[in-house]
DNA sequence: ATATATACGAGTATTTTGATCGTATATAAT
DNA sequence: ATTATATACGATCAAAATACTCGTATATAT
């Protein structure tokens, strides 16, 4: 309950990892995935989506790689998982309509007070801080 | 990603409305599952674990049901949402010590500030916020 | 040409969550 | 006493979400 995915963690760490390479140093899916032992093709997944968001640049090429294109002080956590997993928030209903109990719920407004104190949290923190 | 469970929605619907009660009135899972819609034996089951931490009060036998038994301001959502679904976190490796990546790991610190603002968000949130 | 990188859709495996079932026990009403 | 209806709870099944892998295509330095 409450935890983030494999994805948004191989994304952190991967982030943390080019936040520290000497500017314009390309770092590979290949080489970050051994050194954290995580999955490849994973990571590899998940660095393409942020490069298709101009988040870090993509290199191809048997020399490339991939490295960081915005400042991090720029991209929150709110910003950053919805790239990632979507709608941040304890629940659906917040979010879409799919749910049956939609009419008899009795803590809509609440949920909705807790899901905006974790968004601020979240809106709170940057890529930045991961360091 | 960082949903709460239905046993956790299912045990708020049911709890803000044993708060909404007259004093001492119990009401059975197969009332509250029918009014909400939501699946009775799944609450009964909640309801059952409440009733051991004593949170709220179970009466067997053909008028029994459910009351609340402490005050609901007294219990707050890190409490409540841990006596439900163990720890609150939005990665495991905080708690157990299970993570293959633990050494390697260049976000635990981060992770762990996120976690406690996250713990801290929950710790200011009582059941009586329900209504 | 070859080696090695990204790009990406499709598919599989695993885990977690959601829901149900069976059986036992308690108790009010008849 | 019997019946109806509640809780108690372990076991099990089903569904959904997540984690991971594979195949194929493309780019580019050597």
């Amino acid at each position: 309950m409450l935890k983030i995915t494999r994805k948004v963690e191989y994304a952190l760490i991967a982030l943390n990892h080019l936040q520290q390479q000497n500017d314009g140093d390309l770092c590979s899916a290949k080489e970050i995935s051994k050194q954290y032992g995580i999955p490849q093709e994973l990571l590899a997944k998940t660095l393409q989506k942020l490069a298709r968001v101009e988040i870090i640049e993509a290199v191809q090429g048997s020399t490339g790689g991939y490295k960081l294109l915005v400042d991090p002080s720029t991209i929150n956590m709110t910003h950053f998982f919805e790239i990632l997993e979507g709608p941040v928030g304890i629940m659906d209903c917040y979010f879409d309509s799919g749910c049956r109990q939609l009419n008899t719920c009795n803590i809509r407004s609440p949920i909705n007070k807790i899901n905006d104190a974790i968004r601020n949290v979240f809106n709170n923190i940057t890529l930045a801080d991961l360091t």
